[in-house]
DNA sequence: TATGAATGAGGATTCATTCAT
DNA sequence: TATGAATGAATCCTCATTCAT
């Protein structure tokens, strides 16, 4: 009879049944989320719609809401994964050796080379520029996002106070240098997402990005 | 003088009834966009509900669609308006005399200045730089605000020529430096739209505009 | 002095201005009435837009309402417009001498070319034929049509009486035969207004009117 | 039998289950359908009201978006639905044996006692008439619709071909003469969707009808 | 009297969320 | 647990009618 035939053969143990479905689960989850990140990146979220999110991820539409709360809920969520693994590399790039100039050259070109591997990643920096746009996210959405902005312009912020520190860079607020970098880089990037601004480059982004770095440095020299 | 003119009575031309009613026409139109423009620059332009712009103008719906055709061409007509205004007052600005680096500093503090004043005007160049965001914008729209961003830029990859073939400026290519620079004033500029962004700056936007300038200018000198 | 100095120069007995005034007014009725059918009778009662009745008859939209109470009282008064104008040519032709089937010849041929000639007109035979989509017409509208078309169908059953009294025809209720031979006429009409009736004719609309009515009269023939 | 099948329980297996649902989503649709009927033939296309139709069916209005894609495919369902259960019923009526004036009045019968016991399944022919009024109907909705209309056509042509070569009927264009057929039954059906028409009738439907085929077969007898 | 600007009720459609199975 | 059908609030847009000038 059905009900008393061991589903399949295997022998498992009850410890291992349960580490399966938990595995399980977590491989739904993260596939939900990179069906959430593909719409929510393309279309905003205002316009990104749960049914083709649910329909990219092979689950009913129902199922969303076993794994998030809400869509708010759902963008936090693709946000902060996208921003962890992100800031996690950065930290390895920068922590490296050589003068303050290398190392800023380094962390930019990693920023760069990221960012033409993982586009859609970036979108995370997009959406802390404007969330105007989004307009009705849940209270404490961004503080969490915000975290992890800070924590990269912190990272340049070392890099740039040590070499001050040893007088290869001028005297300034590192902090504040920081963030010119960090948007600066950010603003660049960004460019590609509008035809727009794309048709008046002349150069490439690459090179663009190389000489406003150039610049940077330039300007921050004793 | 006005006191003498006829106090009232029917001897008003037909000429200057329709002058009147024409200017009756133009204010409410002014009316409807600057209360789009509060509702489009707060809430995005998909967020934006046409009702709170018919509230927040004082007029009824349905008068809405009496001035524009519909809720993209009233916002077109919210970015176009405001874009031309800029444009034409830098113009003005950069045109002075001077060197090419009083000129750069002179164009940025109008820039600067003119955001302090007007603020919602700028989110024309937030505009561009997230089309993507609007999608469905009638064809063409775009062609003309883009034409308002190039122009920006040719007017600052002149005086940058300039400074160049006067040796003020190191050697390079003018219209991309050009494009580095205006995109960096306007990253910074955007900046504060984003409450996160805001609370990461340690000192004032002035502060850091005006450093990022200077920061630019010590890069190019010869 | 303007106030002394007579308008133009003619001298009008205000018995005559009245007049003028009284044409004039005629004449705009006539230009909305026109107007009116125009768009009625392309879009029905219901898609019709005024915007475009007052459009075309060259006058604002508020004028409309200065000579028709609402909409549909200027659908009614379309209708009885048309109406009016055949019925009093039908009755002529049909008072003619001749055999009975000379006389429904004669009648049917006038329709026919009436309709070759007016097409416009003829929508009033559609209209009471499908006052159903209409759907919300205020009471009363029909009775005035209606009253039309029992007209038509008297002439016909007129003339069919004095053919089955002669023996010209077999016996029969006249008033019946007239209403089939009517609804006959009628219909393959209004064939003309269908794409896909048109497409499935395969002689040409008079040829299938002739027949028609042939094949009438044949079957009334004693 | 029904009655011996387990009463109900867990031991439902799944199929059974899958074709519950479906049974239940048709039946649903069913009634969309039906109450979209109501409302479409009673006021029109445009004047239709989906929240009506909503209501009449006992669901959300939101739930005949899941059903149909628009007001125009639902009203499209509709009367393809009507126009297909008459075609095929058509066809075994005048597949059978005896003379072309016999299967006529067969078919006729036909006709008429389906109108009588489903009045509503006829509005797909006035559908056809009057696609003007529809208008903003998808492309391609109507070839469906005249394929049905061009079928039955056929039928009549088919009959009376066979009557003209039995020498039962005159010579005459079988198709032609179908067509007038078709067209005079028709109009004398939908004579019952205008009140005012209704009132104009001095004898029963059915009298009427039958005496306007007699007339016709009485005109086309060799 | 004629105008045309203003009105606002009404209707189709979308989509995040719920919940019975 | 997963499903997907059902929901209904929300929103853009239309257009007959009113009314101040």
């Amino acid at each position: 009879m059905k009900t008393t035939a061991p589903p399949n053969g295997d022998s498992i143990s009850p410890g291992e049944n349960v580490r399966r479905r938990a595995e399980k689960k977590q491989a739904l989850r993260q596939k939900i989320l990179e069906a959430a990140r593909e719409v929510f990146f393309r279309d905003g979220f205002m316009a990104a719609n749960l049914d083709e999110v649910a329909q990219k991820a092979g689950v009913a539409k129902g199922t969303l809401y076993r794994y998030f709360e809400s869509k708010a809920e759902l963008y936090v969520e693709v946000l902060a994964h996208n921003g962890e693994i992100f800031k996690l590399r950065m930290y390895e790039t920068a922590s490296g050796s050589g003068s303050a100039s290398d190392r800023i050259r380094r962390v930019s070109t990693f920023y760069f080379d990221h960012w033409v591997r993982n586009r859609d990643y970036f979108q995370i920096f997009w959406a802390i520029e404007n969330q105007s746009v989004i307009g009705e996210l849940p209270p404490g959405v961004l503080g969490q996002v915000s975290e992890l902005w800070a924590e990269c312009i912190e990272i340049l912020a070392g890099i740039i106070a040590e070499g001050i520190e040893r007088n290869e860079f001028r005297e300034a607020d590192a902090w504040e240098v920081a963030n010119i970098l960090w948007t600066v880089a950010n603003a660049l990037i960004q460019t590609e997402k509008s035809a727009t601004r794309r048709s008046l480059r002349r150069v490439s982004l690459e090179t663009a990005f190389n000489d406003a770095i150039s610049l940077f440095l330039r300007g921050m020299l004793a």
